[in-house]
DNA sequence: TTTAATGTAATGTCAACTATTACATTAAAA
DNA sequence: TTTTAATGTAATAGTTGACATTACATTAAA
């Protein structure tokens, strides 16, 4: 199982919005053209980070902003935006082991912890990238000779 | 999107067959009624692992063993094992940014090495837990007063 | 030859992902 | 005030993967 797409095309939001964001209004259309999915898909994923408070919509004349400065957004705080997992679990545990069975009474105690450690070494992972490190990459891109 | 339970159950089945390889001949059979899945889904992993080179299973008479020794067997085997990444890659990168836009053409050279360093970090921890630290901590728990 | 396994194909249910159409709602601008 | 261009969201659909289950051919020991 991978983690869905959203993740990513959030990320590429964020770029797309610190790149384009002075010089465009950044719609959901301009979004699905330069991310290429539907803009329904980009208004879904707008909502969330939204939701999370990431960033500010505006109704009716349209166009997003960051809420806080994007060198204090991680890529944790976006993928805990895009709700990528159920109560938080990494790891699905398989749900009834027999309790009769004394491996199966004792299986989940054993690991919850080292699979607690196992995800959050890579939440920790998350937390140490922002949004304005691909911004900033993106422009070295932007700038560099083809 | 949560990792598929799969991986615990793997995780499960050689909790049981160090516990109780001595006493029992570990079936389907018998790993499905400590797990409480069918035991088709039991075969299945089964098989995962033994083309993983992780565990023999005998034909005809039945029954299952480790192929190595259980503290070189991490989980980091385990979860390649049973077949969870499309790829080997953790993060489904959104298909088809448009090469016509700045951002959709670089976003992919920008977040692949980001995207690897996270899927890095959480595979290394995997890789410092063993099916010998599982048995342990299970044995330890049999011990211990109820 | 019997027996108790494994291996695997076929089928089904369910949930999540992604796509898409449609339309009510909003707020700025004309 | 009306027009316009957005957002918000419901409804529907196709596809895929997870997990469950039945059925049965194959295997190898007793």
């Amino acid at each position: 199982m991978q983690i869905s797409s959203r993740f990513t095309i959030a990320i590429h939001i964020f770029s797309c919005m610190e790149t384009f964001g002075k010089e465009y209004k950044i719609t959901s259309d301009f979004l699905a053209s330069s991310i290429n999915v539907n803009p329904v898909i980009i208004r879904k994923i707008l909502s969330q980070l939204k939701n999370a408070g990431l960033i500010e919509v505006a109704r009716g004349t349209g166009g997003t902003t960051a809420a806080r400065p994007i060198d204090q957004i991680t890529f944790y705080d976006v993928y805990l935006a895009v709700d990528l997992l159920e109560e938080g679990e990494l790891f699905h545990f398989h749900d009834n082991p027999n309790p009769n069975c004394p491996v199966g009474r004792n299986i989940h105690a054993v690991l919850d912890d080292k699979l607690e450690h196992i995800q959050e070494a890579m939440e920790n992972e998350m937390k140490r990238y922002t949004i304005a490190d691909v911004a900033k990459d993106i422009q070295r891109c932007l700038k560099a000779p083809e």
